[in-house]
DNA sequence: ATAGGGTTAG
């Protein structure tokens, strides 16, 4: 700043434009540029610069705000100006500079076009910046025909251009296809292209596939730094392997890899995902430079174990070291609240963040408050609190809701919303499962029976449920009905087991939830096949007795595993964690750390 | 002068 107060003094004896061109650009270079554009355009004017590219893209490209990569670009390429005169770099800059913006990605698009139009020949920069906007847009067809010219004009050997290709097409949906196949066609790999694939593989949701690959990657002798790493990481989060996410940890220290703050977050993650919060937390302590990402993960984690005393506390000490909570802070912040009951310090914090953050409350933040009403059983709130709403409202708080009318007895509400939400929304089948648990309360199992065969009509299916269990560096997993394992003959004989000993101990089968229209018998047995019991089966038989059992579902724990597992947790004397779609249920005893409210 | 892969979300 000390040069951009000399050179306000000293403008009037700035007399040539070199020297100009040269103070504008060390000022740029000086100039903690963002609050001050207004100054800097001001000057730019003032020493007649406002047509000279050096400058103007030194600015877009510096301020990286979107007001001055239009200011700039408008400049240089108004509607009379004459392209031929700009060489690729100028473009670059601006592609560049739009394609790193939050809301403007389609502007880098543009000015390609517009580059490509006035027949000013892409470089070797080019590419990756355009590949990246496309990245950022998610427009296979877009990305596609980039492609086509990448290969026109002769880059398609380059190996950033390749990688960034990988990226793109990772980051377009329908795309990874093409991503792996542009991969496999690569004629060397480094760890970038494996990087770009793996965390594609991640990005999609196909993390089994991401594993392997990395499995590859090793064999392949390419040394993977902490990037990919961080891909691993999450492929293990979602994948719920604490055992391979420990050993990626032990892999991380022994290969001397850089544990960079983002690494550090990828691991507190994993670790409180994978259901070792305890193990996330002390990370979280040992790490320097903590980030807003790190505070959230470790928060988030405390309230998916139903910690949420704890999540707040350390929200606290968040806001106490200064680090500003962002939206994503305060949906970890009010989920917590929400999973551990917390109703009032939940609305107190909702208007906190109004009134003392400024932030406008987004669909999120209003989902986790309808979302903590319900679970404490305030339907009738819920709803009100839903009415006076100024956003409007989305199939997700309403599924909140009715699910809750469900659980609260409110069953002709639950009934009527739902109604209408099918109405909206017909080809969305948790909706019919939806209603068809309401009839099932009310015991009008005619109707349900209709829902039901509605849902065939329109060909559609209920998601199958399916749960994971590791062992022995393996993923197994289970679907409802299972019978593709190998020890399966086993498996069903230790459920049937499991059954005798629940019964003797008391346990009801919760045979109103299932959406066949079949005998009670059949239900019973029906239930019995759920994917968590076959996976608890299988544990059972292939684990020492004593040690805990840890699985993931893709679903919400249905009301009768919950309590079969807590009947189960007592008999075998077991440990049983489970992760589902929402939370962590910690079954110990013949208790749920859930305390039945999930 | 300008290049590639990464993290939190009901």
């Amino acid at each position: 700043m000390q040069y951009f107060q000399t050179l306000k003094r000293s403008k009037l004896i700035i007399i040539n434009t070199r020297e100009a061109e040269q103070s504008c650009l060390a000022l740029l270079q000086l100039c903690d540029v963002v609050p001050k554009l207004t100054q800097i355009q001001a000057h730019i004017a003032k020493l007649g610069l406002r047509n000279n590219p050096l400058v103007l893209t030194k600015f877009a490209s510096t301020a990286s705000d979107l007001k001055a990569i239009d200011y700039a670009s408008s400049f240089l390429f108004s509607p009379d100006s004459d392209t031929h005169l700009y060489d690729a770099f100028l473009f670059n800059t601006i592609i560049r500079a739009y394609a790193q913006t939050g809301h403007a990605k389609h502007k880098a698009l543009c000015f390609y076009k517009v580059m490509v139009k006035g027949q000013v020949l892409p470089n070797k920069f080019t590419y990756p910046f355009v590949l990246k906007a496309c990245a950022g847009v998610g427009d296979l067809n877009l990305g596609k025909s980039v492609h086509g010219s990448v290969v026109k004009f002769g880059f398609g050997d380059d190996v950033h251009v390749r990688n960034t290709m990988v990226h793109m097409y990772c980051s377009c949906g329908g795309g990874i296809e093409s991503a792996r196949k542009v991969f496999d066609e690569m004629p060397n790999w480094d760890s970038v292209s494996w990087s770009a694939m793996i965390g594609g593989y991640v990005r999609v949701g196909w993390s089994s596939d991401a594993v392997e690959l990395f499995r590859e990657m090793q064999m392949a002798g390419v040394r993977p730094d902490e990037i990919t790493m961080v891909s691993v990481l999450s492929a293990c989060t979602d994948l719920g392997a604490l055992e391979l996410g420990k050993w990626v940890e032990s892999y991380i220290e022994k290969e001397g890899i850089q544990k960079s703050v983002e690494l550090c977050n990828a691991l507190i993650d994993m670790f409180a995902k994978c259901g070792n919060v305890d193990k996330a937390l002390k990370l979280f302590r040992g790490m320097s430079g903590r980030t807003i990402v790190s505070w959230t993960s470790v928060i988030d984690g405390l309230a998916m174990h139903g910690r949420g005393e704890e999540a707040v506390s350390l929200f606290e000490e968040m806001i106490g070291v200064g680090v500003e909570p962002d939206d994503v802070a305060f949906i970890g912040l009010l989920s917590a609240c929400s999973h551990s009951g917390l109703v009032d310090k939940g609305k107190r914090y909702f208007s906190i963040m109004v009134e003392k953050f400024g932030r406008v409350p987004k669909i999120e933040h209003y989902g986790c408050m309808v979302d903590m009403l319900c679970r404490a059983g305030h339907v009738k709130e819920a709803l009100e609190f839903i009415r006076r709403m100024p956003i409007q409202l989305n199939p997700i708080i309403l599924r909140t809701l009715i699910s809750a009318c469900r659980a609260h007895g409110e069953l002709k509400l639950g009934e009527s919303i739902t109604k209408e939400l099918i109405r909206a929304e017909p080809m969305h089948e948790s909706n019919y499962v939806l209603l068809s648990n309401i009839y099932a309360k009310m015991n009008h199992w005619e109707k349900k029976t209709k829902t039901r065969e509605a849902m065939d009509k329109k060909g559609m299916k209920k998601i199958p449920g399916s749960t994971m269990i590791e062992l022995d560096n393996e993923i197994y997993e289970f679907v409802a009905g299972d019978k593709s394992h190998k020890q399966s003959k086993e498996i069903y004989e230790m459920v049937d087991e499991m059954g005798r000993k629940m019964k003797r101990a008391g346990y009801v089968p919760t045979t109103s939830e299932v959406l066949l229209d079949i005998d009670e018998e059949d239900k019973e047995d029906a239930l019995n096949r759920h994917s968590e019991k076959l996976a608890i089966a299988f544990a059972l038989l292939n684990t020492p007795p004593g040690t805990p059992i840890r699985m993931v579902k893709n679903l919400r724990v249905c009301d009768d595993c919950h309590s079969a597992t807590k009947f189960i947790s007592k008999i075998y004397n077991r440990e049983i964690l489970v992760r589902d779609r929402n939370r962590f249920h910690h079954f110990k005893d013949g208790l749920c750390s859930c305390r039945d409210f999930w």
